[in-house]
DNA sequence: CGCCCTCTTGAACCAGTTCAAGCGCAGTGG
DNA sequence: CCACTGCGCTTGAACTGGTTCAAGAGGGCG
């Protein structure tokens, strides 16, 4: 195994759990890619012959919308696998990816892919845990979106990439403001507004760097009258 | 196959996709249950020691939030599955199902669920073919959530759900109009009054019944201006 | 320095919610 | 048979969260 992938594999939940020589199978006669803010990985409605493991940095899934702009429909980083639904049905992406900060990804070709659930049983398994992993988390966006104001979605943001630092509890924004607020479904405005409501709350934020003073009360804003666009049958 | 199954299974595309031979297996030794509206199929965070698929009605997935009331994460209807993934990884129901109209489930025991899987390993990758599917349609929820107004979740919701009746485009309700505007992230008032202001785009909203008379007024209105919400990086 | 790009801020506006009242219909009981 | 009640749906009026448009601040870079 490439000596820097090493790494790389271990964050990954699929490489991770797979048999040491599928693993090697995948990363050995994989190609790694670097890629700069904005460039692209794979255009939406192309064929998808390779799939991608992120290594390092974010990507973006997008789609171009009637009016010309683009619809962000989900973020990826580290560890994080790609397109390996488009390459495993043979088809054509079904989203476009750009690099939404510098990135480098594992490139795998889709034959590999299918080579390595051939020989490997348990494979296709550890694929289908994670298929269902994901489907929590867009379940769990879903609910976010319909149940949850947009300060609390942003709440919710910075709680889940917020990391301990030297002491601190501090979100490193990974990407532009205007794509943290696409992801949210709010404007760039909105966001804004939103971080300096939220000061009131726990939160300080200063330009490339967000502290979580007070935890409990950010939590407590979160899940206070959470539900207001609820069913209530 | 119990002969009132057949048809089922066919529409099924976990089940219509499998071996005859696995398919007589889940089937044959699974249960069906009827149930009436609002009966409960499985609570929240209970152990999932069967999984199911849908034979008639519709299905709602929620989960209770911090103040009593319930979210609506998805709807699910004939040919179905549910809590494959809860069963799969042992583990407790993500959300809990209760019956949104009359319903007939057929209850598949888990034990039977892996047993299909390692007796035929082409069900596993129908599984996560099936699994994949769902991603898709997951991720058009979000862009739908994210891009769209209310207006116009209403007119995608009945463009899918429109059938042709008689040589005119027709959506029979499936469920009540609260549970209809809660699963779109709208409160019933917006979707009444969406309703409403949809009648001078090709919508006839009666009850019970909605038809739409003038199919392209209505996609005009679904894809004119989509993306208000976009993302211009 | 001047340009570009991102982010912020303000004021007006609009979509969707909230609250409250009323309607239509099914079920119930007199 | 009809009043009574309960529930789902609609409608109206006031309100709020988020958008829109426009202007300005701050930083990076040639």
């Amino acid at each position: 195994m490439k000596p820097d992938l090493t790494h790389a594999a271990q964050r990954c939940p699929v490489l991770s759990k797979a048999r040491p020589d599928t693993r090697k199978l995948l990363v050995e006669s994989a190609s790694l890619r670097r890629l700069d803010r904005s460039d692209s990985l794979f255009l939406h409605e192309t064929h998808a012959d390779q799939c991608f493991v992120i290594v390092f940095g974010w990507i973006k899934l997008y789609r171009i919308l009637p009016n010309g702009s683009e619809a962000i429909i989900r973020m990826h980083t580290a560890g994080e696998t790609l397109a390996f639904a488009d390459c495993l049905r043979d088809g054509q992406h079904q989203t476009g990816a750009d690099a939404a900060s510098e990135a480098t990804v594992l490139c795998i070709p889709a034959a590999l892919l299918r080579e390595a659930i051939a020989s490997d049983p348990d494979f296709g398994r550890i694929l289908l845990t994670n298929s269902f992993d994901q489907i929590d988390s867009l379940n769990e966006q879903l609910e976010s979106l319909k149940c949850q104001t947009a300060i609390q979605r942003v709440g919710c943001f910075l709680r889940r990439h917020a990391r301990l630092r030297e002491g601190r509890l501090v979100v490193l924004l990974p990407f532009e403001k205007g794509l943290v607020a696409s992801y949210l479904g709010i404007k760039p405005e909105s966001l804004s507004r939103a971080l300096g409501r939220l000061k009131g709350h726990g939160v300080r934020s200063g330009r490339e760097e967000i502290e979580i003073s007070d935890p409990a009360a950010l939590d407590a804003l979160i899940h206070d009258d959470a539900g207001s666009l609820a069913y209530t049958g």
